[in-house]
DNA sequence: ACTTCATATGAAGTATTACTCATATAAACT
DNA sequence: AGTTTATATGAGTAATACTTCATATGAAGT
């Protein structure tokens, strides 16, 4: 790891250390979607997907194409990929069962 | 991304969305270190380290190995390597010269 | 057993962050 | 130009998380 990329890191680590967020990418993993779609597949309003995309657009986790009036959101796979991947292997070798990782128990 | 993960990826992200973590991760790479070791190489005191050791340890991005009275701590380097170099890799392509996923700039 | 050294724990105050609601912008259509 | 639809922005409040300081535990040596 390279000297300051703690800095980088918490950036990247605090925009997707979120609920609403995390729930917007994996929408978004499966196809592109707009603003009003994402907010209707998880039953939230549109102003707080709106404000959440804003972070993930800004460290280009997602990119976005206006189509008219629509804001087509898509994810940037390259990145996110590899990083869900690596979560999964480590849940599977290191909390095999869920447990205080998991769960949040203490 | 299976359905379900977004929870434990919040986990995830938020326990390591935090700059005494990532510092104390940053000193982990380069050897195992006890407590102290780790607050005096960041100038912080140790009941900070010794409380954000707690989470990284109930997530297994850690280890303990008990020598007396001195607690050394291990890295998992399995988990921890492939997401800094997931990382690294978003921050050379994707924010080539900084901006505002780096600095944090709107 | 007492002292020292190392670490952990608890509680309280502070700071951060997220969400909500109201409103603004912006495009398309009449 | 006015209306509708889609998205973005702003401000205030609510919820969370972090740090600090004091204290507790626990091991090792005298």
């Amino acid at each position: 790891m390279k000297k300051g990329l703690t800095t980088i890191c918490h950036r990247f680590f605090s925009n997707l250390a979120n609920p609403t967020r995390l729930a917007t990418l994996e929408q978004l993993m499966t196809k592109p979607m707009s603003v009003g779609e994402i907010a209707a597949a998880l039953g939230q309003e549109q102003s707080m997907i709106s404000h959440n995309l804003q972070p993930l657009l800004a460290c280009n986790f997602i990119s976005i194409e206006n189509q008219g009036k629509k804001h087509v959101y898509s994810i940037n796979h390259e990145t996110i990929d590899p990083i869900f991947k690596a979560i999964e292997n480590h849940a599977e070798k290191f909390c095999p069962r869920g447990g205080k990782c998991l769960t949040g128990e203490k």
